[in-house]
RNA sequence: GGCCCGGUAGUUCAGUUGGUUAGAAUGCCAGCCUGUCACGCUGGAGGUCGAGGGUUCGAGCCCCUUCCGGGUCG
């Protein structure tokens, strides 16, 4: 593995909550991070250099979407990601197995790999390890995500396990197959929501020497103390001086309750998606632009966040942009929401280096409301 | 002035031989969204059927009067 290292900065001294930096061959992330999700080469709605402006140091993108359209050939011939959609800095692919486990119903799963229909020309595809590590290579993110296996919830035990062996032996198969030097890959931990089954999962994995490891199967509808307690169980038991990447999560809460328990990286297509949908995160708690309130509101959209749109534009604006349809108001509320996170995630580091994580999570929860999830 | 067509939800329109609680689209209001397949999804409010009278067990629908809009002829 070239170019790929990860320090621990610091522990803070009342939590779990580490302080840390990715190095890649496209720059450093400080962690505990969230990325961006820009699924199809892009953050919907924005360009890149008003994604950087949010703060985001890495963003994430998929294997699944990409091989579909345009093929990762096509990428790999306009220069490789980065340089197709115009970010020099870190990237992270998603494998695709998510996307199988969403797919339910046009799927079927053997050892050999994920048999599927596109969901664009209804074509018959499979994934194996083997295939799926031959686009990540082609695609050439900084991080690329093993091929993995991802249970409902809820989950009967006999299933779990399985998918959780299952995602091991595949794990196996995506290093053997790996090819980039340059490129890191994690492997992922499963287990759905069996803890001996998440901390077998999390050894095994260890002992396979990843750069890095997602904790993939969660946020797929379970109840968050229930993630929360999975989480405790399986930290400790992955390898202190690796990254730790919580997949599809989340919520600014379980951005702080996933930090507390000494998650590393984050990603999330809520921030994006909501913002789209017309809802911001604020520091007083979730807020719906479209409501009628807010057709006569000249505040921004949260008065204490620093970000493009809350500089520039009033809740008012922004509303009047979602009822005429107007693409700003997905744009500017996904600047947003992004930001927000981002900025988040700041103090969250700050928090951290002063050894003050509780202080900070108790700051917050005083102020969001929590009555609506989120 | 004569004749013809129309008037039903905020708007544009359906509405069967007269028969339960008058529908759709859109707009409006609200809720939802966690490793993004896509289209966002779900729900709600909103009508004295232009007005008045008549026929009928029963009228958005049939008859009469009237008001309004459009067309057309003089």
């Amino acid at each position: 593995m070239k170019n790929f290292s990860f320090t621990l900065q610091k522990t803070c001294a009342k939590t779990g909550a580490r302080r840390g930096r990715v190095h890649t061959p496209h720059g450093d992330i400080e962690t505990p991070c969230y990325m961006p999700v820009g699924t199809q080469a892009t953050v919907k709605a924005m360009t890149p250099e008003a994604v950087r402006e949010t703060g985001a140091e890495i963003i994430l993108s998929n294997t699944y979407h990409l091989h579909l359209r345009p093929g990762e050939a096509l990428v790999k011939e306009a220069g490789g990601l980065h340089r197709f959609m115009h970010w020099d800095r870190p990237i992270l692919t998603d494998s695709g197995g998510f996307q199988v486990f969403s797919l339910s119903g046009l799927r079927k799963i053997t050892e050999e790999g994920a048999a599927f229909r596109s969901h664009i020309d209804g074509s018959k595809r499979l994934f194996t390890p083997e295939t799926v590590m031959q686009i990540e290579n082609d695609l050439g993110a900084d991080i690329i995500m093993q091929f993995d296996e991802c249970c409902p919830y809820p989950c009967d035990r006999k299933t779990a396990e399985l998918a959780m062996r299952r995602t091991l032996r595949w794990a196996e198969r995506c290093k053997k197959a790996h090819a980039r030097e340059d490129q890191a890959l994690f492997g992922i931990v499963q287990g759905a929501f069996e803890k001996d089954l998440r901390i077998e999962s999390a050894r095994a994995l260890a002992d396979m020497d990843f750069p890095g490891y997602g904790i993939g199967g969660l946020s797929v509808g379970e109840p968050k103390p229930l993630m929360y307690e999975l989480l405790e169980a399986t930290t400790p038991e992955m390898p202190r001086d690796k990254p730790r990447y919580l997949m599809g999560v989340g919520t600014p809460d379980c951005l702080i309750e996933g930090a507390l328990r000494g998650v590393d990286m984050f990603d999330c297509v809520l921030a994006t998606r909501i913002a789209r949908n017309g809802t911001v995160f604020t520091r007083n708690g979730r807020l719906v632009i479209k409501n009628a309130k807010h057709a006569r509101d000249f505040e921004p959209l949260d008065p204490e966040c620093d970000c493009y749109a809350c500089r520039n534009y009033s809740r008012a604006y922004i509303r009047h942009l979602f009822k005429a349809e107007e693409i700003l108001g997905a744009t500017l509320c996904s600047v947003h929401n992004l930001r927000f996170l981002l900025s988040l995630m700041e103090r969250i580091r700050a928090a951290i280096e002063a050894d003050d994580m509780p202080a900070l999570a108790a700051d917050f929860y005083a102020r969001y409301d929590m009555t609506r999830n989120f």
